[in-house]
DNA sequence: CATGAAGGCCAATTGTGCCG
DNA sequence: CGGCACAATTGGCCTTCATG
């Protein structure tokens, strides 16, 4: 039983209007809906005001008064007052990792084996028509947001319906994959580090691109404090910032008396942002919070190459999401 | 077998009003 | 004010089902 209509039995019982909590423990309490949820009284007051504010007044329930509702009776029959104590039910996709876990002994299973056995095991329940499928769109779903977000996926797809565990081989193709990303991270670092000094302004001025700035200038070479490209960050169109970006393509530490130049060499209004291809000295990132100077924003090599591969700038998403370098860069 | 839209559900976030 | 409790809304995930 869903847990409108549970409520809505709660209510019609009860004859009057009910505050929500009160509502929810019937609820609870005659066993006509049960929740896997720390809130569920939260999720009743969500159900209810969402119906009402969908249906209006063809909604069964009326707001009463702030947090209580009351329902209108229609056509008069009570629905049946069946309880049917369910047992707790996981999710499909924890239900499939216990069962690849428990019962595949390290070989892949189909997803309809996997289904019909959960079922078996109690481990889910369903109303669905075509539990099957959800299983399996569930797992293919959770796949690829996992790989997407560039983490390891728990499910590994074998194809024509065959599902295992990623954990079964820890030197599989999976940790291959995370092995390639990182030491294309690291050989991305090494190119930016090498590459000529234009391609790098061009690089640069893409990322900050892609990352919010508008009218991007590039001063022309030294000769201004440092600073290397003056632009407006924009957030959500409304807020602008006039930000001064000084660019550092360093292997060792920037130190603190670059960010005092930087802060030094603000305009008016301006804020300040160093990037380096390395990294900040902790003199340097103290330097950059003193509380009571302009603050400076700091960028080290790695949050770079972080930002580079998230906005696609100079590497190429292979079929299997390979984060590789671009190719002729340089 | 694979994908995507639709809708349900939950928890987190945001809004509101009260009280000291 | 600002802290608190409660209410309302939102965002993200899950499930289902229709359709390539």
């Amino acid at each position: 039983m869903s847990a409108l209509d549970a409520a809505y039995e709660v209510l019609l019982a009860a004859g009057k209007p009910l505050h929500y909590r009160e509502i929810t423990q019937r609820m609870l309490d005659r066993g006509l809906w049960t929740s896997a949820g720390l809130t569920p009284w939260d999720s009743v007051n969500a159900r209810i005001t969402v119906d009402i504010k969908k249906n209006g007044d063809r909604s069964r329930f009326y707001r009463a008064a702030p947090g209580t509702f009351g329902c209108r009776e229609i056509g008069g029959h009570p629905p049946s007052p069946e309880p049917d104590p369910e047992p707790a039910s996981l999710s499909f996709l924890d239900a499939a990792e216990i069962v690849l876990e428990e019962y595949a002994g390290g070989q892949p299973m189909h997803y309809r084996d996997i289904t019909r056995k959960a079922l078996d095991l109690h481990l889910i329940t369903t109303e669905g028509l075509t539990p099957e499928s959800t299983m399996y769109a569930g797992i293919l779903t959770e796949i690829q947001r996992q790989i997407k977000r560039g983490e390891l996926p728990r499910f590994e797809k074998f194809g024509k319906g065959y599902v295992g565990l990623t954990r079964w081989h820890e030197r599989g193709l999976p940790y291959q994959i995370e092995a390639h990303n990182r030491e294309v991270r690291e050989r991305l670092l090494q190119r930016i580090r090498t590459m000529g000094p234009i391609a790098f302004e061009e690089l640069v001025g893409e990322l900050l691109a892609k990352i919010g700035f508008e009218d991007v200038a590039v001063t022309r070479a030294s000769g201004d404090g440092g600073i290397d490209v003056r632009g407006t960050l924009v957030a959500g169109d409304v807020i602008q910032t006039k930000m001064a970006v000084q660019v550092k393509r360093w292997k060792n530490n920037v130190q603190a008396p670059v960010v005092q130049q930087v802060r030094g060499s603000l305009g008016a209004h301006e804020q300040g942002l160093i990037i380096t291809t390395g990294d900040f000295s902790a003199g340097a990132r103290q330097e950059a919070e003193q509380p009571d100077k302009t603050p400076i924003a700091l960028m080290n090599g790695k949050q770079m190459v972080s930002l580079l591969i998230e906005h696609d700038i100079g590497v190429l998403r292979t079929n299997y999401d390979l984060i590789d370098l671009e190719e002729g860069e340089e």
